[in-house]
DNA sequence: CAAACAATTGACGTTTAGTCAATTTTTTTC
DNA sequence: GAAAAAAATTGACTAAACGTCAATTGTTTG
C-alpha cells in the first residue's frame, strides 16, 4: 500500500502547515485576531478540511506547544551529553533550554495560553496526555543527572526532599521568567536589565543551597558557560548572536 | 455635592459588582464560556451599562487582576512587618503570599490571561500602567528587606549582582510555581506530592545559596513559619487550614 | 413644571467558530 | 476503460458573542 503511505505522508506535511501557519498568526496578530478563516486562507485549504485536523482553534494552540515542547525536550538532552561533572551538565541543560526559547518566540506565546485551563480542557485528551508525558520526560531527565550528582557524591539532599523536588525548583524558576520575559511586564522599570543574565546566576544561587558540588565559588561557571556553548550549541549560540 | 458623591459611591460600588461577578465566572465557567451578556444577565444591568465601565471584556479581566494584585501587596507587607531578622521577614512575605494564593484561586487564572500581550494590550493604558505601578511596588518591598539584610551584615552580594536580581529570583520561583498550580499540569505525577512544601524548601536553597544569614542549617525555618502563620496571620491560616 | 441633561437599555450590525449538504476527486469493481 | 462506490474537499450557512448607538427612561436645574 505504497498508496496510502503516500497519503498519509500529504497528510502529516499539511498538518504541518496549518501548525506552522497558526504560529505565524499568532506571532504577527495575537491571540485575539487569530482566527480559523484566516489560518484557512493562508494555507489555501478550506475551512472544513482545517476542521478535519482539528476539532477546535484551541487544539491547533495545544498541538503547536506540543511540537515545540518536543523541540525543547531535545536542547535538554543535547546539553545533558555535556562531557563534564553533572552540575555542569545540568547548567549545559538550562543554558540549551535558554536558547531554545530565543530561537523559538512562538513557544512561551503558545504556552501561557495553553496553560489557561479553560483553553486545555477544549483541546482532545489526546493531545493532553502528549503534553503530560514531554512534562514527564522532561522532568526525568533532569532529575536524572541530579540522581547522577547524588550517586557521585557531589550533593547530598536533606531528609524529606525528592530530586523531583529540585528539579521542580528549577522549572518553576525558569518558567516563571520566561512568562515575565514573554509577558508585557516592564522589567527593564523594575531594575532588571538582563533577565537571561538574571536567570542563569539565581539557578547557580539555588545549586548551591542544595551544596551541589562543585559550588559557584570552586568552579568558574562563566567559562562552563562559554565551553558549553562552542561544544554543545555551536550553530544555536551563533544563530542568536551569544558569545 | 453630597448628591455627586453618593453617585461617585454608587457608581464604584457597581464597578465592584461587575468585577465580582465576572470573578465568579471565570472561576465557575473558565475563559472561553466567559461572556458580556452573561455578566450583564448575573448583574441585572444591560450591556450597555457594563460597558459604560469597561472598554472590552478583556478590561475586565485586567482590572480583576488589578484588584486582587492589590490585596497580594497587602499580604506582602503584612509579612515584611514581622518582629524578626530579614530573612525571617523575607520568609514571611513568601508565606504570606502563598496564603493569599491559596485564598483568592482566580488570581492566577485571571493573570495567566492578562499574562498574554493580546489580552493585556487591548485593555486601556491606564490598567496597564496600574499593573507595572502594583509590581514595581512589590520587587520594591521585597527588594528593601534584602537590603536591610546587606546593611546588617546578614549577606554580601557578589559583585554585579544586584537586590532587584535576588527579588527576581524569588519572583519567578514563585510565579512559575503558582502557574503551574494553578494549571492543568499533573504535578503529582511528576513526583510533586506537596508543591506548596517544594516552594518553600526551593525558596530556603536560593537564599542560602546566596549565604543569606542565619542559612537554613542554622536556624529552624519550620519553627519561624508556626511563628509567623502565629502572629501574622492567624485568621487566614485558619481560613485555608493550615497548621 | 418644563426643559436640559445624564444614565440606561436592548435591538442591531459585524465578526467568527463550527457544521454539513453538495460537489469534486480518488479508488474500486466489473 | 467506464461506471459505481467511497473518500476528500468545499464554502454557504447557523449560532453565538462582541461592541454600538438611537431611543427611552430617569434626574437635575431654572
Amino acid at each position: 500500500m505504497a498508496v496510502s503511505e503516500r497519503k498519509k505522508r500529504e497528510y502529516d506535511q499539511r498538518e504541518g502547515l496549518i501548525i506552522d501557519t497558526a504560529r505565524k498568526l499568532l506571532l504577527d496578530r495575537g491571540y485575539l485576531d487569530l482566527n480559523m478563516d484566516q489560518i484557512a486562507e493562508v494555507t489555501e485549504y478550506s475551512k472544513g478540511t482545517i476542521y478535519q485536523h482539528f476539532s477546535c482553534k484551541e487544539e491547533i494552540l495545544v498541538a503547536m506547544l506540543s511540537e515545540s515542547a518536543d523541540k525543547a525536550g531535545q536542547f535538554l538532552l543535547r546539553g545533558s551529553n555535556l562531557k563534564g561533572k553533572p552540575r555542569e551538565r545540568m547548567a549545559a541543560m538550562a543554558l540549551g533550554y535558554d536558547l531554545f526559547v530565543c530561537l523559538n518566540p512562538d513557544h512561551f506565546k503558545a504556552k501561557l495560553l495553553v496553560q489557561n485551563e479553560s483553553i486545555m480542557r477544549k483541546a482532545s485528551p489526546t493531545f493532553q496526555k502528549k503534553m503530560d508525558a514531554s512534562n514527564q520526560q522532561n522532568m526525568h531527565l533532569v532529575a536524572g543527572v541530579l540522581r547522577d550528582a547524588v550517586a557521585e557524591g557531589h550533593v547530598e539532599l536533606k531528609k524529606g526532599i525528592t530530586p523531583e523536588e529540585v528539579a521542580f525548583g528549577l522549572w518553576t524558576g525558569a518558567l516563571g521568567a520566561y512568562v515575565l520575559m514573554s509577558s508585557e511586564v516592564n522589567l527593564h522599570a523594575l531594575g532588571i536589565t538582563d533577565p537571561r543574565k538574571a536567570v542563569w546566576e539565581n539557578m547557580h544561587a539555588l545549586l548551591d543551597g542544595f551544596g551541589w558540588r562543585p559550588l559557584s565559588s570552586e568552579l568558574d561557571y562563566e567559562q562552563t558557560r562559554i565551553r558549553i556553548l562552542k561544544e554543545v550549541f555551536p550553530q544555536e549560540a551563533a544563530q542568536v548572536g551569544r558569545a
